[in-house]
Order: C-alpha cells, then structure tokens, then sequence
DNA sequence: CACTTATTTAGAACCATTATAAACTGGTTG
DNA sequence: CAACCAGTTTATAATGGTTCTAAATAAGTG
C-alpha cells in the first residue's frame, strides 16, 4: 500500500481508518487546506464510514508532527491544516474565511535581517489578508 | 483625561474600568503583546482592582475593531494582541511560546504577485517560527 | 429626583480540543 | 487452538478559552 510508510514513519499502525484517513487526505490531484470538522465530513462523503474524532485529531497530529501536514497560522476558532507541506504562504480572504495558496514564486524573496542569538528560524509564513 | 478619544471614538464610553484597562495599555514606554488571561493579570498587578473578564474582552475588541489593537496570527489556544499597530512582523520562539516585533526594516519589501479579482489586501504579516 | 439607557458583573452556555477508559483488533506464543 | 498482549478505536467526559445572558449598578438627561 502506498500510505503505509507514511503512517509507520509517524509511528503508526496502518489500520482501517488510517488508510482510510490517508485516502482522503492524500489521494487527491490538488493539496488543500481543511479544519478536523471539515475533514471529518469529507471522510464521511468520500468513505461510507464514520471514524471517530479522536481517531481523526490523533492521525492528523502524528501527521503535523512528522511533516506529512502542516498547520496554517490563523485567527480563527478553529485549527486549519494544509496538506501542502512545500514552503508557500496564503491568502485569507476575511470575508468567504476561505484560504488560498501562494507559491513562494507569487512573493519576493524574504530576507530577514534581524537574528535572535541561540535560536535558528524554522519557517517563514506570509500571510495576506483579502477584503472587498 | 488622554483616553477619552479613543474611547469614545470605539463607541464606548469612559467609565472607570475602560480607562483602567487603557491606562494598562496604552500608558507604556513600549509597546507589548498579550492573551486576554495576561492582561486580566496586568490589570490585577497594576490597579488594585478586579475587572471582570466580560468587560475585558468587550473592551479589547471594541479596540481592535477600531485598529487601537491588533490580533496576532499565531496558532495558539488563546488570541494573542498587539498594541503596536503599526506595519510589522513577528518571531514566535516555539519554545517560550513569546513573541518579540519584527520591524518592516528588518524584513525586506514584500511584492504579492499574484492578484485575486475583487479582492484588495488589507494586510501583509509575517510570521517566522524559532526554534533552539 | 424620576426616568432612561449603557455598563458591569457573575455565572452559564458554547464548542473546539484533549483526556479517559472500556471494548476491540490482530499478531504472537505456549 | 487458547491465552495473552500491545496497540487501536470509540463513546463519552473533561478542559478551557471565549461568548452570552440577565440581573444589578452607574451614568446621563430633564
Ligand atoms: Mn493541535
Ligand atoms: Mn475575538
Ligand atoms: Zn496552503
Ligand atoms: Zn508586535
């Protein structure tokens, strides 16, 4: 199966419904961005089956936690996941609360001038916000 | 008194927990960063007073509706505010979960290429994660 | 003062997320 | 095969930041 490096890499079995779980996030033509809520509904569209919420955070987070998802910076009430794990930045247009990719092409190079002794960066995210 | 303004400009009117809360922050040689649990805490220390969380919480988004505050992107279980309203940018050290200004003269200029049609933007915020 | 409207407050409600603990699974071993 | 076992799933409860509510209080007006 293709999904079961992913899921023992993260320390997991690959059971039922995290390859159940894995179809849905990764058999896709595009990457996406998605909150637990809305993932959980697509499984439930896409797979004839329910899987428990929990079963869904702990994947999603054995995921985040390896790299194989990341989680979007935001404002929201909610957590927003993408599974486009290549460095790129978003729009959030405020009003639809709907995410969209930026390549890193789509802005300038970014060069941080400032350092913090002892500490190394990790990511650099640019978010844009989008209004009418 | 120097807070009437933005009080009343934000639809509010000045009583005597609103300027208390002003007077923690906006009466600061610096600007600071602060969840809703910090400020109650400030507000403890500084005036001997009790300010109900209601009363904090509509206060500060009455502010940051206005622009007098701003929300900080950040993915944390509680909202971080910033009373620099200015155009910058932040580190988040992922360790002391402590965030620390970014001026724009510390990034380069930024250039969005790609455009949304029908959409202007409202903001440009980076976000650069630090870690040991 | 009498009257009206805004504000404050404690506590309840809300809800995304996390923790728990009992039932289940599938492999391993005697 | 039966007993065992570690990992997993699941329903459900707990947590905790935020928002709502409704009663008490304060402020503004004539
Ligand atoms: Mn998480
Ligand atoms: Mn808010
Ligand atoms: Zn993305
Ligand atoms: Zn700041």
């Amino acid at each position: 199966m293709k999904y079961i490096d992913k899921l023992r890499n993260s320390g997991l079995r690959p059971t039922k419904q995290r390859l159940q779980i894995c179809e849905v996030l990764f058999n896709n033509e595009k990457t996406f961005h998605f909150t637990i809520n809305e993932l959980e509904q697509k499984i439930k569209d896409r797979i004839d089956t329910k899987i428990s919420l929990a079963t869904v955070y702990n994947t999603v987070h054995a995921f985040e936690k390896k790299g194989y998802l990341k989680q979007i910076p935001i404002n929201s009430n909610q957590t927003y996941f993408d599974t486009n794990v290549t460095d790129h930045h978003h729009f959030y247009d405020l009003k639809d609360q709907k995410l969209i990719d930026l390549e890193n092409s789509d802005v300038g190079p970014i060069n941080i001038k400032k350092k913090i002794s002892g500490k190394r960066i990790k990511s650099v995210e640019v978010l844009v916000k989008l209004e009418d």
